[in-house]
DNA sequence: ATTGACACGTGAAGC
DNA sequence: TGCTTCACGTGTCAA
């Protein structure tokens, strides 16, 4: 059952006449002899196998992958660059931040009530604890100064290093900020409890 | 059957659709209506755009493109998304580093007031309060002594003994720490409530 | 049987 | 001209 399709020879340019309508019924074109192939065919195969293997080299350096399919690759690998650059655009500012404070001892605080003095009136300080719960889970309790924006700074840095936050809860007090949450290691290190502290000792340090 | 319309995707320069595919041997299970055309044509044209939409989301996402074409557009994404990688290595290098640098040694360690004491003087009391939510959800309340490393071992108590913390929060104030949290109870039985009561104020007297 | 994802071969544009 | 890239419709395989 061969047919010959509608216009295959002719040069015809198809304005609207690609046959993509209905009931095209063109089936044509048996493989009688030789109908000579595209000539492109081999180039064709080389591209479609290039496009492919750049696929394949983005799904390898996106960590996380929710599916195997070309969409899905394409839309995770987005998404881990939006985090990418979030993260960037963090550590960078709290670097900034750090510099500057580093160079200029204090600065000029104008506000109402300095929490920093509130603190130490209360006898609060400042501290930094992190125990093991459970295999790759780990507890971590922060009080620090309270500032305009820190929680906020102290979750984005904690993101932009690896942490997976499970459950937090924040609590404020006689100008400490007080902010518990259960988070998921972020390496598979042996001394994750001590790094982890180093680690958040530093990101509060640069808030 | 309307079809979409080939719709410029934008960057790519819109080409006419053709419809030439060669009609593979055995086909056709029936022959007396319009039946045939694949079923499928609509969904993988659906598919193919959601590819190139991916694909264009991809490419404005990465601020140098070397060509516009599919396997440029991920190569580039590629090698933006190592840059990126090598950035918050670097950043977060240097912000662990200048944490090191910068050790003030100040950290006044000061604790001057007893918490028993404060705590009597208040007239906070300890106690432990627990109520049975839904199911097999527990509220607990628990107010005690504030002791430094106190939550921390309440919490490596609880999670010994078997609780699983959904959710939980704590905050101090005048000597007293006053832990609420929402747990997931340990055992079926009847009178969990209690015995969860009785669990928790083991616990804390152990701290 | 139905659905979703793929690779294939092919005509059509653009350079 | 040739060469590259693209979208298309389709068959096929797996869940």
């Amino acid at each position: 059952m061969e047919y010959v399709g509608s216009a295959l020879d002719g040069l015809f340019i198809t304005k609207e006449g690609n046959s993509r309508g209905r009931v095209g019924r063109r089936r044509y074109s048996n493989d009688d002899g030789t109908e000579y192939k595209s000539k492109n065919l081999h180039a064709e195969r080389r591209r479609r196998q290039k496009l492919s293997d750049r696929l394949l080299a983005l799904r390898a350096l996106v960590p996380i992958i929710t599916n195997m399919n070309k969409a899905t690759i394409i839309e995770d690998a987005i998404s881990y660059i939006e985090e990418l650059q979030n993260n960037v655009e963090v550590l960078q500012g709290l670097l900034y931040e750090m510099e500057a404070s580093s160079e200029e001892g204090a600065l000029p605080r104008s506000e109402e009530i300095d929490p920093a003095e509130e603190m130490r009136k209360s006898g609060i300080q400042a501290e930094v604890e992190v125990t093991q719960i459970d295999g790759n889970k780990l507890w971590i309790k922060i009080i620090f100064e309270k500032k305009r924006g820190g929680f906020t700074r102290l979750m984005e840095a904690m993101t932009a290093f690896g942490f997976e936050l499970i459950d937090t809860s924040v609590t404020t007090s006689k100008g400490a900020m007080l902010v518990s949450s259960c988070v998921k290691g972020i390496h598979g290190e042996i001394n994750e409890v001590q790094r982890t502290k180093e680690l958040l000792l530093q990101i509060i340090n640069g808030i």
